[in-house]
DNA sequence: AGGCACTCGTGCACACGTTCACAAAGCCCG
DNA sequence: CGGGCTTTGTGAACGTGTGCACGAGTGCCT
């Protein structure tokens, strides 16, 4: 009966390639797919087949061989590796374009991570009401993190905010935290944090871009003289 | 004066650290900080002074030793190297919830990223005007990746319908995909994508609240007795 | 000028991640 | 009931990324 399952770590790179095939196993078990080979999946994820029967292996010996992975089964069993089988209330800090957009985006709830409350410092959005969920004040983050066991929270203030923004979810209680900001945040080492950075992920597509062009076609006329300053 | 420093194939790993330590350094220089050290540098990265070398080593030799790093001189080597001597405009697809946070976001052009239109299918969205950029019909996305010269899209689409926005804009012409819907795009191997998955980040997190928690104190009622069937 | 303190650049060992390749295990059919 | 076909699970080889440790170059002070 497999006993100590629970207690294998699991390795990073796996962890991150989980959520992709639930979702889609989750698109195949609504499009009425009962079994699915490791073959299959790694087309759909867009991956090694290797790569997804040894990421499923850690979560144990759940495919049978010749045939493949019961789909409904598989989900089963990474949504509860992924500590999915309960709701993930969160709570986001920063009431601005983001923090609207993530608040109006109902794919969050969906997906098992509701909203919880959205709190901002600014008088003037405190009480408008985005998704549903009316905008508190930030110092009333720690009475919505007991009441609601939050334990992760959204960082979208602008960067200056954001440390702070940090402190507050950290002292309310909460230690996940997703932070869009764009600075390295500085939190005991107790606390898992994610950053989505969008300026980072353009200017890696512009490395691509330049290095595709030659590097060099667009030659930049000043500053060359730089390097005598060296 | 480092004649094929260019051609140099930079990890993967450390084109993704650029951006951030690139951020840190101009931030350094507004400050009016002229020199660094890599030990400096790694503290407001996060990351080991080894690695902050190693990295700033496959650009070129433009540290010196017993003194660091010139700190406008290395903002100007990075930036070239990240093809950051110009701008890249971008196409925004889907006019969205996340689409008009996209263009209300100054950022984006700030950091060289200059949002060269949006667009979307819906008729009632086109025509409004969000951040200063009109949004305009899907059916006009050529002309506009042609005329402004887009190398990088970015779909802000539902999922059902972001394999189409990628391959009109793949058709378009853009070479560069950012892709904020939670599917796995199938486009050609000559095309750089990459994606941003919220739900994926929280469920990482999970993941990890999870296993914090012990990995089993929540025992899940039912269910448990599938694995007598595997 | 010489010595000393400092910091870069990098070789090396180790850890982590990916892919191949194949034995083991199950299913189906005759 | 046995042989052939399919697909899993995993050992082993390979590739990539990380971090230590130290030689080499530089500036400063005496
Ligand atoms: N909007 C986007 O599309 C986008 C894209 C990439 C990154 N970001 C990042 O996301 C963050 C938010 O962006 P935005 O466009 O929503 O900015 P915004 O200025 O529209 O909103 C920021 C909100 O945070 C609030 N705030 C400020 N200080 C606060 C504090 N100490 N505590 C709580 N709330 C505080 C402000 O009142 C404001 O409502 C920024 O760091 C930005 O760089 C945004
Ligand atoms: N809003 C968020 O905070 C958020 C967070 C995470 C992920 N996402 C993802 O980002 C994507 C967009 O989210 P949203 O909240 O902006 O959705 P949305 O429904 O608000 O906007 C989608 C827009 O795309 C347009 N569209 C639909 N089909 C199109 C097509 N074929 N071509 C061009 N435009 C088309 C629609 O008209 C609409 O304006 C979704 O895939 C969502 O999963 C959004």
């Amino acid at each position: 009966m497999a006993p100590d399952r629970n207690r294998r770590r699991i390795p990073d790179a796996t962890v991150s390639r989980l959520p992709v095939y639930l979702r889609l196993l989750g698109e195949q078990s609504a499009e009425g797919v009962d079994n699915i080979s490791s073959e299959r999946l790694a087309e759909l994820a867009g991956v090694n087949a290797a790569k997804v029967r040894k990421d499923l292996s850690y979560l144990g010996s759940y495919g049978t061989r010749g045939v493949g992975y019961e789909v409904d089964y598989l989900v089963y069993q990474v949504r509860r590796e992924l500590g999915l089988t309960h709701d993930w209330p969160v709570v986001i800090v920063g009431a601005g374009n983001l923090g609207q957009a993530l608040a109006g985006y109902g794919g969050f709830g969906e997906r098992g991570f509701p909203v919880a409350g959205i709190v901002d410092v600014d008088d003037a959005k405190v009480g408008t009401v985005l998704g549903g969920v009316r905008v508190r004040h930030i110092d009333e983050l720690p009475q919505i993190v007991q009441t609601k066991r939050v334990s992760i929270g959204v960082v979208a203030t602008p960067g200056a905010a954001a440390q702070e923004a940090a402190d507050r979810l950290v002292a309310a209680g909460v230690t996940s935290i997703l932070n869009f900001a764009p600075i390295v945040l500085s939190v005991p080492r107790s606390i898992e944090v994610r950053k989505v950075d969008l300026a980072v992920e353009l200017q890696i597509l512009s490395y691509h871009e330049q290095r595709r062009a030659g590097g060099a076609i667009h030659a930049v006329p000043g500053g060359a003289s730089r390097s005598a300053t060296a």
